[in-house]
DNA sequence: CTATGGCACGGATT
DNA sequence: AATCCGTGCCATAG
């Protein structure tokens, strides 16, 4: 009777559980994997342990001692999704996947790192021994946009070396990850995704010839006047300049364009995703299959061996040792239940967000944080801090933060930038404001001109010849 | 006079 | 309690 004033909830949590489960929910994958190592490496109680692989499709079979990509899809439709916590090491960043077998896992793990040396690590395998400084020099070179602004040939004079063999070597480092860095322009960048691209699947079809001849009229989506070069109908360009927007990207070092002039990325560090969602075997109409990346391989637990040694412990040693144990057990738990909420908040969140998921912007529900908790049961603050700083790979392959499921303008945003690219002569913020109402957007003259700048398009006035430049 | 961007306020969200 | 966001008002540019 005394104990019942602790938690109404089923769950044995005392307030340090709490605390402590808070902190790590806060911690993105790269962040946890430290925590985790520090606290593997002060408390010997702590053990790592490797689970089973499925020998089937390889992944982990960790907390349900069943794989959860062979078992359960028979069961599953095709609206639910497949939700699991998975390994890093499976992770294939971008899973562009150059050259596949080249890839250690253990170089993966040391993500986020500056852009050069992620760049140099994948090409490491292939390169000559004397182009290694060629290479350094090219990628310490790079802008914050991942382009290369020196002239080629430039650095070849520098280390007296044929252009071609510069030309060579950035073709390679070319088709590293992010696809496209080291051009020396956003139009030759955007050209290299398109080509690797084109290996593995179908694309546009005028999508090459509108980055050459109308890579200008592109960026200013003058779709109307790119047509007529393209002999394509508007509506076909604007399927075209979609394709482009969702499936390139003029500055590879950016993880996604769309807000190229927000700026919000931070420079020169490399996000890997915490969540990776895609379809089972990539294959549309798959369930969706929801991995949360776990930064360690296996399970952690108790070291049975230190509980034995605990039992006969010299007398002076009893205390800490058992304060290890403690620390340790409440770890594990916390561990667990981070994930566990994990879980639970991907859940909710793809039944709610499917549409954006699969189709893009334009779906994205207006959810607020504070609903979500409601749904889950968790304290808003709880969502906050899951939600925050981890990025999710969508299956379209694009990187965006979590926190993106929550803006509650964007839906207005991607309506509005579609009615621009969509406008015969350039409206006037007014003029949008009533065509969005229209659409069932109620939102002010004001407002439409700060979307206006979010999304980086030009007041009317300027919208119908002056370009301006793609940078910032 | 019209179209925009800046500043600031109030309500919602975190 | 701190912050973000949509809006209204006003000054300014065209």
């Amino acid at each position: 009777m005394i104990l019942q004033t602790q938690s109404h909830s089923l769950r044995p949590l005392t307030t340090a559980h709490l605390a402590q489960t808070m902190t790590l929910l806060e911690l993105n994958g790269e962040q946890l994997r430290q925590k985790i190592e520090s606290e593997l490496a002060a408390n010997p109680a702590l053990e790592q342990v490797d689970d089973h692989h499925c020998p089937s499709c390889g992944r982990s079979q960790s907390t349900a001692g069943i794989c959860p990509l062979c078992s359960h899809p028979r069961e599953v439709t095709p609206e639910q999704p497949i939700i699991f916590v998975s390994p890093y090491s499976e992770f294939v960043p971008g899973e562009y996947r150059p050259s596949a077998e080249e890839t250690p896992s253990e170089e993966w793990s040391a993500l986020p790192e500056d852009l050069p040396a992620y760049v140099l690590h994948q090409i490491a395998g292939e390169l000559a021994e004397e182009d290694r400084p060629l290479a350094a020099h090219i990628l310490t070179s790079l802008d914050d946009d991942g382009l290369l602004r020196l002239p080629i040939s430039e650095i070849a004079r520098y280390h007296h070396v044929p252009l071609g063999r510069v030309q060579r070597l950035i073709v390679q480092i070319q088709h590293a990850e992010p696809v496209g860095v080291g051009s020396s322009t956003p139009q030759e960048a955007l050209l290299v995704q398109l080509e690797v691209l084109a290996e593995t699947g179908p694309v546009h079809p005028f999508a090459r010839r509108a980055i050459l001849e109308g890579m200008e009229l592109l960026s200013r989506r003058a779709y109307h006047e790119l047509g007529r070069i393209l002999g394509a109908p508007t509506a076909e360009v604007q399927r075209l300049a979609a394709f482009i927007s969702e499936n390139l990207n003029p500055y590879p070092a950016r993880a996604h364009w769309g807000d190229i002039h927000a700026g919000a990325d931070s420079p020169h560090l490399f996000i890997t995703p915490d969540i990776l969602i895609s379809r089972l075997n990539d294959s549309p109409n798959s369930p969706l299959v929801v991995e949360i990346l776990s930064p360690f391989a296996g399970s952690l637990r108790i070291n049975p061996l230190f509980r034995e040694a605990l039992a006969n412990a010299p007398e002076e040693k009893i205390e800490s040792w058992q304060e290890h144990l403690d620390q340790a057990t409440q770890f594990v738990k916390c561990i667990q239940q981070r994930n566990h909420t994990m879980v639970r908040l991907m859940q909710i969140m793809v039944r709610l967000q499917r549409r954006f998921i699969l189709e893009g912007d334009a779906y994205l529900m207006p959810i607020t944080r504070a609903q979500l908790a409601v749904e889950l049961d968790v304290h808003e603050s709880t969502v906050s801090r899951a939600v925050s700083g981890k990025a999710v790979q969508l299956p379209n392959r694009r990187i965006v933060m979590l926190d993106k499921f929550f803006d509650r303008s964007l839906q207005i945003r991607t309506a509005l930038r579609d009615l621009i690219a969509q406008e015969k002569r350039p409206m006037s913020d007014t003029e949008i404001a009533k065509k969005l109402l229209q659409l069932g957007y109620p939102v002010a003259r004001r407002t439409v001109a700060k979307y206006r700048s979010m999304e980086g398009i030009l007041p009317a006035r300027l919208r119908h010849n002056g370009a301006k430049p793609l940078s910032t």
